[in-house]
DNA sequence: TCTTTTCATTTTGTATTCATAATTCAAGAT
DNA sequence: ATCTTGAATTATGAATACAAAATGAAAAGA
């Protein structure tokens, strides 16, 4: 048992800010709508000062859009967030590919490996929701061995931003293979432990995602 | 004179962010410090709620950190952090610099040109706040023209927990020479448009410059 | 009928209050 | 003397109160 780490409570903002943010990421809370903040507060029997403490912060996430006296607002996912966003995520990814390939120990490799195999497996039956499950754990797995704490940060501050189109566009049966074959290489390289490729790949993977989605949105 | 913007008068909150945030990258709020919350409350004139609120966002922005039942520190700068922040500005500034090249206008271009030769300017006497001033407003006019304001957002936000490195280390007259070399190359890449050397002339400029801060640190 | 105006109601931003946890400091124990 | 102990004080987190603004609905005017 654990007795060198000080027990600390978690603030009653900080578990309203990740509750609402993955509200907000799983489209509990729709793009748009008005937050309901009384019925928020009774739901979660916390008074306004802690939710408002959380909204402040999601605003500054850019998940919540603030109006001056008129209260709080989901943030629509807009093509051009999207736009912007990939771009930006695509060189984090990179970046991450890049020092995961420095820095993961040998298990880490092994387990991104196993993830894409599982996730190969998904894709040959079809299954669309372990098949993203995998792939987020693949991508939040190069995240960590990566061993950055603010890229990690930043990485998901922007994931959450824009895993909300997912809920909004249905990618092709043909996107989907070519994400596949994507991941192929992508797990090549990792294996191969060859930083500058696998950052390329990811980059290119990410951009191929974000025109699939344009596609798809129009 | 734009009649579209609904015009909004800034919350307290908000105001708050801007100018501690200000405060703690000028070295106001020395890292490391209690922040004197009743103090604050009376010399700002407002009261512990928007105080408090401002509070949070700045510690999910890593410039201040919370601890339950005792209040909230300014965040120290270690090195540990400029190692991880470092690289994810690089990326992020070479992502800039090839938005740049694709979308500035030759007004922006000629305006970040025209900066740098004050730069150098400012080299040649000496000056070194002057330097550092148009130093950051050529990489802020650099973001500005890459016209990605999530990308923009993100630079800011590792920009200011960084920033604040400069305070405890002043770099030697030889790195500064380095720099200034690189800024060269920089600028012939800006005038040539030539986005994918730019990004990297930016990258490896910002991995210099943590080489450099390293040394100072230790 | 369709606007416009008025006024009650609700919502919002901020201040204040309150319960609890942390800190301080003096008194007693070692 | 130094180290505990515990009551008094202070600071903190969260709830509540309050004033100002927005909303909505009914009445007055076109």
């Amino acid at each position: 048992m654990n007795l060198s780490t000080p027990l600390t409570r978690p603030s009653l903002h900080e578990e309203l800010v990740t509750r609402l943010r993955q509200a907000i990421v799983e489209g509990a809370l729709e793009p748009d709508a008005k937050v309901p903040e009384r019925e928020l507060c009774e739901n979660l029997g916390v008074s306004r000062t802690p939710l408002r403490e959380a909204l402040k912060v999601l605003a500054n996430e850019g998940l919540v859009v603030l109006q001056s006296n008129r209260g709080a607002r989901i943030s629509k996912v807009t093509m051009e967030e999207l736009e912007d966003a990939f771009p930006v995520i695509a060189v984090l990814e990179g970046l991450a590919g890049e020092l995961a390939c420095a820095s993961a120990t040998d298990k880490e490799i092994s387990h991104i490996v196993a993830r894409h195999h599982d996730m190969f497996r998904y894709y040959e039956a079809g299954d669309r929701s372990a098949y993203f499950q995998a792939n987020r754990d693949i991508h939040a797995a190069l995240m960590a061995a990566a061993r950055n704490p603010v890229l990690a940060q930043h990485y998901a501050m922007l994931s959450s931003r824009v895993e909300r189109a997912r809920l909004l566009a249905n990618v092709s049966d043909s996107r989907w293979a070519e994400a596949v074959e994507e991941h192929r290489e992508i797990v090549k390289a990792v294996e191969a432990r060859d930083g500058p490729r696998l950052s390329a790949l990811l980059r290119a993977h990410l951009n191929n995602k974000l025109a699939a989605l344009k596609k798809a949105l129009t």
